[in-house]
Formats: C-alpha cells, structure tokens, sequence
DNA sequence: AACGCTTCTTGCAACGTTGAAAGACGGTGT
DNA sequence: ACACCGTCTTTCAACGTTGCAAGAAGCGTT
C-alpha cells in the first residue's frame, strides 16, 4: 500500500505537500498539483484512516448496540442508522448485548471495544437507573428506545404519554366502555410504562363515568405468555373489559391467543391495541392495531444527537422526542378509518 | 484518557512495562508488575485502539456488506456474523449498497471505507463475474450469497445443484408428473440459476418418463411481479404443470397470488417450492416450503473464511459449501412428512 | 537595495502504541 | 577476577498522518 512518502517521492516533492494535495489544501501551485495527482494515480494511493484516526482523534466510527440485530424492528433500526450516520460521513459498527445487563453496563462505563469508536447509539433492555448514575466515562452515549431514567445521557424516544393517551381516546371514540391495560409495572425504574399508564388514566379521566376503567393487569417482563396470563385475568373477570392496551405487542399477541382459544370475537367483543409495531403485529391473527414510531426519524435524531454529542462534549443533556402514529389494523374497529398499513 | 506514559509516569517505569504489563508478557517483576496494576486502576487506563491499529497493522474490524440491512434474511445474518465475529476478537462494521452497481464495484475495489477494516463479507446483488475479473485491489473479501463466477475470490454458498435435485425429488415423490421452473436465467453470469436448473433436470431425468416438465418460466428479475406474470403463463399453458419450483422466494410469493386469484388449489392442483426461506415465506398463503440455507453456518463460515484470508493472504482461493435443508410447510403435500419449522 | 506581502513548500514533531535490541542487575561457573 | 547466563527493564524508532511554524521564491513598493 502507498503512503504520502511513496508519492512524494515519486512526484519530486514533501510528503506535506502531498497531504496537501489529497485534503484540497489551499496554496498548491497548479504545475505541482498536476504532478502529485499523477504520482496518486500511478501508485493508486488510497489513505491510511488509521494514521488519520490517531493523528486527528476522529475515528470516524459509530456504534450501534442492540439486543439482538436480527429482531426486525432492530435491523430495520439498524438500516436507517446506516443511512443516516453514512450521510454525516461516519461508518456505523453493530455489536449485540442479547440482554445481558453485565455486558450493558460494561458497555455504558467503557464504551464499545474499548473506545474504538467516537460514540455510539445504544437500545438497553436489562439497564436500569442506577447503572446510568453510576457512570463514570465521557464516551459518547445515546440511549434509544426503553427510557432508563437519569438525566445523564441522551435519550430518544417517543411521547409514550401522548400515545396512550391517543390509543385510549381511539377506544373510547369507538364506543369502548371498559377499558383495561396489560402491562402496568410497580417497579420505580418502568419509566416507560409508567407514562404510558398516565396518558391512558388521562383519557379515561377525561371521559368521565361513560367510560370504566377495567382491572389493569401487571406484568413482570413483556413477553406472549405474560400477555396471555394477563387476558385470560381480564377475561374471567367479573367486569369484563370490551377493549385493552398492551404496554407491549409481545403481550398483545399472548392475548389474542387467549381471546382466539376463548371465541372471544376481536375486535367486536374485544378490541386490543398494542405497542411498537414489530413485525408480527401485522401478520397477527387478527391483525393488530398498534402504537408504531418513526423508526427512520428515530435513526436520523440518534445520529444527530451522537454527532452533536462527539463534537460537543459539554452541551447539556437532551431529551429527543420523536414521532409516533397509531397504526389501525384489524384488532380494532376499522369501520371509522380505513387500515393504515407502511 | 490516560497513556502509557501517564501510567508509566505514576508507577515510575518505563511506558514499554506497563505494555508488557497491559499485554501480559513474561519476564516482569512480580513487585513491578503490582506498582503497575495500581497505577492503571488509578488511571482507569484504557488501550488506544486506534495505535495499536497503527502500530500492529490489525484494525479487528470486519465490514459487512449487504444490498439492505432490514431485510429479515441479511439481519439474521447479520445477527450471526456478529457473534462468529464477537468470538474470534473481531469487531462487525455494516454497510449498505442498495443494490447500487457502481457502490459494489467501488467496494470490491477499494475496500471498504479506504481499508479502514482488515477485511469485509459481502453479499453483491448487482456485481458481475467481469467486475471481479478486473479487481485489482488486494483488500480481503469473502463473498456470500448470489454466485458470482470467477475464482478471484473466496465464496460462501450452498449447493445449489443438490438443493434443486432434492427440491424436485420431494415433488415427484409426492406424486406430482409434471413439474415447472420459475426462474431460469439465460444470462451466463446467473451461475446460481443455472446449477439450480441442472440439478432440477437430473431429477427429472432420473425420474424417467413417468414425468414431463412444464414449460420452463424464464425471468428477468426475481421480484413478486414476476412471479405472477409467470404463474400467469403456466396456468394458461395446454401443459399446464401440477407443481413448480421457484428459484426465489419472491418468485414463488407471486405465483402463490395468482393462483390464490384463480382459485387453484394449493398443494393439490400445484405445488410450490420457493428457494431462500425469507422471512414472508412462513406467512405466506399457505406457508411456503423452501430451501433454507443454514445462516448460522454461512456466518461462521464466512467469518473464519475472512480471518484466514486475512492471516494468509496467499492462500488459494476457497468456495465453501454450507448445508441447506427443504422445509416443508403447507404449499407441498404434508401427509408424508410433518411440518419442520425453526 | 531593502522591505514587506503573498504564494507556495518544507521540516519537525506528535498522536499512542509495539518490535527490536541493548542495558542493567544479580547469580553462577571457571 | 572475569565471562556468561537468565531475568528484568529501558531506549529508540517506527507505523502514516497532520498541525505548526518557519523557509523560500516571486513581486511590488518605498
């Protein structure tokens, strides 16, 4: 591989004019820069990044750390990163925690690899509060998707009040009159859920006594069996709810299960909305209707804050919100608005 | 971020110690090793990647390139490529070429990013076997996926040919007399569609004349469309066949609709086998049998593939064939087997 | 002829690490 | 007393690039 001196070399010149040449410097003579563009071109000289990385201190490399890459809303997560930060002229490197909180919490005090990256944009699941309290390193860190609480690191998220608040408005517009949710958590560090519960209680407030509250269900973790329990809960129940909210679309589609097993008809006897739009929802039985956010606004806001973040150390910590809609399939009346399908 | 020397400065030794001391090397004192340890707990030293890169000439950065890192098939892959990576020390850098000619050759060229990654895995979409005749550069690539032709680089894939026999075996020995393929290529460099259509027509041959073969659907692309347009022509056709096999999942995705359309039973008037196991391919109408390429073997295997080709770049070049396996689901009879699914 | 100004070019050092080789130290054998 | 060996430690240079500051050359002004 040629280095600056091999060109300079062969063009008669120093290797700092050469450098010159390559980054578009002012103040080359027009006679010189023809030589040394033609001494480039015969030793087909291509740039070492690594010397540029460790003379300039930018890597140029963005980290992306998700549970697992291959869960779709991860990879089409992935995709959008890509794009974006490629458009700010960084590469993006992908590492997968599975979850592990030892390997999360190593990974907020060090950064990835031992700071082979100028920052990174990190989707947690096991990390909580405290871990975050605790941090000590300045690598560059935006937290995406699960909010962890703390307000030492970037966050991006959607407004997870507003969207509970406009899924239980939509219920109640289509005529639901008991209303539960699925996925409710008592620990202090479910922020998430937490705020997803008040812009739902919010809804049902506003509704006043035409609409009841249906004996909310909470879970431990998000996942189908949770879900499942919980509906066949609600279902047993003396105030039986006609329509609920999962916290989840794990848990929704746990309850759908349960509702298909009992004959429950979805949505006339029972409507369910869930949270996050992943893959399965839409080939659900029957399809679900569910809260989704912009997944390629999400990647674009993350790379912009990471960016912001390497190359502005200092700046206060933000809080990014991002869009969200609520996509209507078959698991709730349809007859008011046709599907909304991506 | 604390050095070496910083380190070197506290514990009162030289910097090359405290390498020898980072890099576990023998013959150090036992009581400086201790003074050393100290002094980078203090410092909470952390290696600068990016001069040890410089220094040693390894990055332990594997780029990975895919057409679109949201589709299902690249994420699992993805997924697995980063584990395989994760194990042998290496770190995974994505891209995404969109399937753009001009991205893929510069890639193949170049490298990466300038060679900032000791090697990368590719799975080309638009590459032909001439841009890889005229590679110059020496930059480490293993190619996965689509058959390129050429012996210029190391390929990862499976056995096309075995795959299609075992495809239409299963189809005759299910009963079906007249069997069809949707997507041969006439174009010499479609190497995956010609071994696919090799292996197909020595079962056929084999089986005799207790077979015929249908009408043979050449295609263009192997989009959904263009599997309809096919399906179309084959259902009209006086020898209309009783079962085919496609040679893409989209191809057979698009047969299915037409047939759905037109009311054609689905396994009993056609069968239909697809290639690739995408994602869509379990939630199709019916399900769709396949042949599933195992994507946790081609990770591995790509990933040891690179690594040697980096460690030893002389040496000849390689194809690897991982295993693939037919999963039957609902779109081939099912009496004589159960459904296998992962 | 001396000066300053602009344009162009260069040398040096540094980024933080490690390979190579030499130096320091104590012990052992002659 | 000296060479020799093994263990431990250091010095030096280099990887390929760019920031800094200074040097050289050309030219117009005084």
């Amino acid at each position: 591989m040629a280095t600056l001196k091999d060109v300079a070399r062969l063009a008669g010149v120093s290797a700092r004019t050469v450098s010159n040449v390559v980054n578009d410097q002012p103040y080359v003579a027009e006679a010189t820069r023809a030589r040394v563009v033609a001494a480039l071109a015969a030793l087909d000289y291509q740039p070492n990044q690594v010397a540029k990385s460790l003379r300039t201190g930018r890597i140029g490399l963005l980290g992306f750390v998700v549970p697992d890459l291959s869960q779709s809303h991860f990879a089409r997560l992935a995709s959008d990163i890509v794009e974006a930060a490629t458009a700010r002229g960084f590469t993006v490197a992908v590492d997968q925690t599975h979850g592990d909180l030892e390997r999360e919490r190593r990974l907020i005090q060090l950064g990835p690899r031992g700071a082979m990256f100028d920052g990174a944009i990190f989707h947690p699941e096991a990390l909580r509060a405290e871990d975050i309290e605790h941090r000590e390193s300045q690598f560059p860190l935006v937290l995406i998707g699960e909010r962890v609480a703390g307000d030492r690191l970037d966050h991006v998220y959607i407004d997870d009040r507003a969207a509970a608040y406009e899924a239980t408005r939509r219920l109640i517009d289509d005529g639901h009159r008991r209303i539960a949710a699925i996925g409710l958590r008592r620990a202090a560090y479910a922020r998430t859920a937490h705020l997803r519960e008040e812009g739902m209680r919010q809804a049902l407030d506003e509704a006043g006594d035409q609409v009841q509250q249906g004996r909310h269900q909470y879970v431990e973790r998000y996942e189908v069996s949770d879900g499942y329990e919980a509906m066949a809960n609600l279902v047993e129940s003396a105030e039986r709810p006609d329509a609920v909210i999962c916290f989840a679309d794990m848990l929704a589609i746990g309850a759908l299960h349960r509702l298909h097993e009992l004959r429950v008809a979805v949505p006339e006897d029972m409507a369910v909305v869930g949270f996050d739009d992943i893959t399965e929802a839409s080939f659900s039985y029957p399809p679900l209707s569910t809260i989704a956010a912009d997944h390629a606004e999400i990647a674009t806001t993350a790379v912009n804050a990471l960016i912001e973040r390497i190359t502005n150390p200092g700046a206060p910590i933000r809080e990014y919100v991002v869009s969200h809609r609520l996509v209507i399939r078959q698991s709730t009346r349809t007859d008011s608005t046709p599907e909304v399908r991506n």
